[in-house]
DNA sequence: AAACAATACGAACGGTCGTGCTACATTCGG
DNA sequence: CCGAATGTAGCACGACCGTTCGTATTGTTT
């Protein structure tokens, strides 16, 4: 069962497809994946590709998992090892801002693209997206929380979650649709003044 | 020249097509609009409005002309009227939540749904949408550079105005991606402590 | 060794896309 | 009133879309 070399195979081209997806997918959206795009550009056939995910949704979806998969692990999990309070707040944060500007998928934010492009439309797609974008913004409120819990900070922790959310997205746009890096300096002094 | 009962008709046709391409884009995107939907919807023939635009980028770059008049509209003209200041700072971020909360385009605020979609993608769509994003957020700062001098706030107006201008867009986000109007509710908070 | 499952392929399907070309009313300027 | 300009329709085109099918190959299981 776990020497499978056919499954072995058939996940090592899932993953190399999968990773090709989500590139292209945070530039053109999840409507601007294509089957036979993806398929010339890795060099296989069409319907391979086709074969290994079943249908267009069922790419669409593994495309999401796979970005909050590479999401995670660049901004969640290390943030997650930092000490509860302000200092996590601030790694998430900063963490966020890197993981944008350093541009982690050559769109920017992949689930601020997908975000948008999904989001009045319903369907599995919209879900998905929108159950990876809440659980984001959960892990901020709690955050917060927790450190006005600690008495860290003092206010109300929604407000200030939402605030922290807005500013490091609104960077993530500004920067990608009018390119250099001015908007991360202006989030980063905002999202100072609200932690200090 | 006025009284020209062609170009009449053909400018009403125009109004008709951009009315709709408008919702459309709204929700699905500058690139899920297509001159057969468009004409199916309107019971107008593929080809007449191809002839009326040229191609589908014209269509597109006058469905972002459209968008912005409706945007002008409803939001910075009538806080264009305010006095200057904080009040006119407050018009333009209620202005602005109303037009998003109201649905004035179905699938939420036009250009932050059409500005995620052409950001990373070169090209004069892009340059239309980034031209009418960066003209309304000049003139949030604009406005905060008055209030700062008019002494109503003190701080930084540039960073103030990223602040709203941020806070906007999220609730915009959350709201038409999750439903609901809790986001609005923050966003109203955050922008009142921000301008008190 | 035989039966089976999975990868990957090429060819073809019906459909939609944007874009031309042609034709025909209607309305204009002279 | 006539020829030109214009709005709109019909039709055909090549390209690409997602999907289906048949098939060869290869690895696993019994």
């Amino acid at each position: 069962m776990p020497a499978d070399g056919r499954l072995a195979r058939g996940d090592a081209t899932r993953r190399l497809v999968l990773r090709r997806a989500v590139d292209v997918a945070s530039v053109d959206g999840l409507e601007g994946l294509s089957l036979g795009r993806l398929a010339t550009e890795l060099e296989l056939s069409k319907s391979g590709v086709f074969a290994l995910f079943g249908s267009k949704e069922e790419l669409q979806l593994a495309t999401v998992e796979a970005a909050l998969e590479i999401f995670r692990s660049y901004v969640v999990t290390p943030a997650a090892a930092v000490e509860p309070g302000v200092p996590r707040l601030r790694a998430i944060c900063e963490n966020w801002l890197d993981y944008s500007e350093k541009r982690v998928f050559p769109g920017g934010c992949f689930f601020f693209n997908v975000g948008a492009e999904v989001d009045a439309r319903p369907g599995r797609v919209h879900d998905a997206v929108a159950a990876a974008s809440g659980s984001f913004a959960a892990f901020i409120r709690e955050t917060a929380v927790e450190a006005v819990a600690l008495g860290h900070l003092t206010g109300d922790a929604e407000v200030l979650a939402f605030e922290l959310h807005a500013l490091g997205r609104a960077a993530n746009a500004d920067a990608v649709l009018n390119g250099g890096t001015q908007a991360y300096a202006l989030a980063r002094r905002a999202i100072g003044a609200r932690l200090s």
